[in-house]
DNA sequence: ATTTTTAACTTGCATGATGATAGTATCAGT
DNA sequence: ACTGATACTATCATCATGCAAGTTAAAAAT
């Protein structure tokens, strides 16, 4: 689909999503996680995406940082994509997408979860404040402007009524 | 673009973006965090959507229950779109989103953060594991196959070698 | 009484992105 | 010479989107 680039806009999430707002963007990422990095490896993992697709979609993620494009191999040219430090900071968006969907659109049971490496348990996230060391549940916090803020999206912000 | 749904994918993620993952749609779901109800006030906040992609959006997300279209004008009809339960639990995945947002892509300084309404102070959320109350990190944790997985998908889970 | 405004869309068209399918290029191994 | 692995590129019909304008219907303003 043709649109304007969200870059520019005075959002993060706006920011973030034209990094991985594309379809198939975040199911790369996903088999990623699961430690693909050829060509092939996440033509297999991403069930259904076109190889043009495919080729669109890494450049664009090789583009804005999230991978890192490397030859692994001079004889035959090959190359590897492997996650940034930017690419794998994201994976607190890919363990909340995980929970909702488990929570909401799973009604035949869990196909995937967190599970700790060391005691094997399945993990059950949540969100805590690094300042209280609590739970942050939404009905104590909510969305403010921050020192960057335009005066406009300042006015926006303030004058909403949150829920 | 013209995608089948993944509605059926063995994933949560896959069937988490099935709802969420087109253009604009989270975009919408942040207007209706600052409070947006009425098609109008969607329009205005998120900058650069046409009314007949609002439109379609809108229709989107009221038929997989992330809002409900609700009549609040009799004589002249008039709808607003209020979020479902499964639409408010969104949050986490809004939340994270704009924490890597502005973590790697606000140079300009903070726009948008999370306050904590009584204390006014800007939040530093983390994931916790309520099974041990300790902050989760990413090297401790991996995704697993659970109790609904088949077993080609354990499979393609056991043989991968996660990051 | 007439005009303007508000609200919530719909319609038509050109453009751009995608899916399906097939093909290319290079090298390795048999 | 042939097969297979790897990493794509090419073509084309179809679908989705952006853009701009129009619609409906009531309320509010003049």
């Amino acid at each position: 689909m043709k649109h304007k680039s969200l870059d520019d806009a005075e959002c993060p999430i706006a920011r973030s999503l034209d990094h991985v707002g594309e379809w198939w963007s975040i199911l790369i990422l996903r088999e990623a996680y699961y430690g693909a990095k050829k060509f092939d490896e996440f033509q297999k993992g991403v069930e259904g995406i076109t190889p043009s697709t495919l080729t669109r979609r890494l450049k664009h993620l090789v583009d804005t940082g999230l991978f890192k494009r490397h030859r692994y191999s001079e004889k035959p040219e090959r190359y590897e994509y492997v996650l940034t430090k930017c690419g794998r900071d994201f994976y607190p968006i890919m363990w909340t997408l995980m929970e909702w969907g488990n929570k909401y659109f799973a009604p035949e049971g869990i196909f995937i979860q967190l599970k700790n490496i060391k005691t094997r348990k399945a993990a059950i996230p949540f969100f805590a404040d690094r300042n209280t060391g609590k739970e942050m549940l939404p009905k104590d916090y909510q969305i403010a402007p921050g020192p960057a803020a335009s005066a406009a999206l300042y006015t926006k912000i303030a004058t909403s009524k949150q829920e």
